[in-house]
DNA sequence: GACGATTAAATCGTACACGATTTTTCTATC
DNA sequence: GATAGAAAAATCGTGTACGATTTAATCGTC
């Protein structure tokens, strides 16, 4: 017999993500970031002049996906993307003045957004934990 | 102080989206499915002769996202699209007979998958109903 | 039975996501 | 120091996603 969709833990997952993403929305959307790029401004906050790989690995994206994201943030003037002088390979990034400015803002948004779910902190951290074991499982984490 | 991705929830839910949805890529290759597409053929198996309205509503998409893929699968031959008689504003989504083999080919997917997680039957049903609840309280579901 | 409001899909534009490939640079070994 | 192989980004093509709008059909009310 056929699983229905409703049933199914990988729909769970996809439906639930997306509903993430919506309600992240309307909290990104005065700040013009989109929600992939939230991440990335996230955490190029937490550790500035990544390469590209490094975010990549972070985020678990591919430098397909990350290439036109990073250049529409340098467009819109939050980054600045150069070659590293040792490595001409490397591509690091560097948060300008004003990508720090927004990453401030942003940085009150998973406070807010908790309130949203309904959980508690403990609850979130569960359910973190576990999706990230769940998640490590299906596609182990490359090496840094 | 910024919260890097790795600690958040939304990220986690972001992260192990996708890692599902790389793992469950092996399994739907070979029979020509993206995933999107298999949660359609999934629903449209457990009840066929669905409009796009209630296909959308069950899968949590919008019919700007799902009248591209259901022309990709109307072209592929595994279902037709027809305008209702009684309301000529819906359209009515029915497997054809090869849509309905390549359903019963995609139902041993979920149990196939489900050891690939590691997880009990009943950790997996334990963590789809806290991501359901999680989501029907971001997102409320739109009534039938 | 006319007609404005509502509803269901479709269309349009923008932004991911990723497999496969290409380009550029670096490294290892000769 | 030439060169084969490895590594890091970028490029290309296809397929989602969704906000905003449009088109076509139906409904409600007079």
């Amino acid at each position: 017999m056929t699983l229905a969709p409703a049933d199914m833990l990988c729909f769970a997952l996809y439906s639930t993500a997306h509903a993430m993403q919506s309600a992240y929305a309307p909290l990104l959307e005065p700040l013009g970031l989109t929600y992939p790029q939230y991440l990335v401004l996230s955490a190029l906050a937490g550790e500035d002049g990544q390469t590209v790989g490094r975010i990549a690995a972070a985020l678990r994206l591919e430098s397909n996906t990350l290439t036109p994201l990073l250049k529409r943030m340098e467009a819109a003037g939050w980054l600045a993307r150069r070659r590293d002088s040792a490595d001409e390979r490397q591509v690091r990034l560097t948060l300008t003045p004003e990508g720090h400015t927004l990453a401030r803002q942003a940085a009150s948004i998973p406070a807010a957004f908790a309130a949203k779910t309904g959980l508690s902190l403990s609850d979130i951290h569960d359910l973190r934990d576990i999706l990230v074991d769940l998640r490590d499982r299906l596609k182990p984490p490359v090496r840094d």
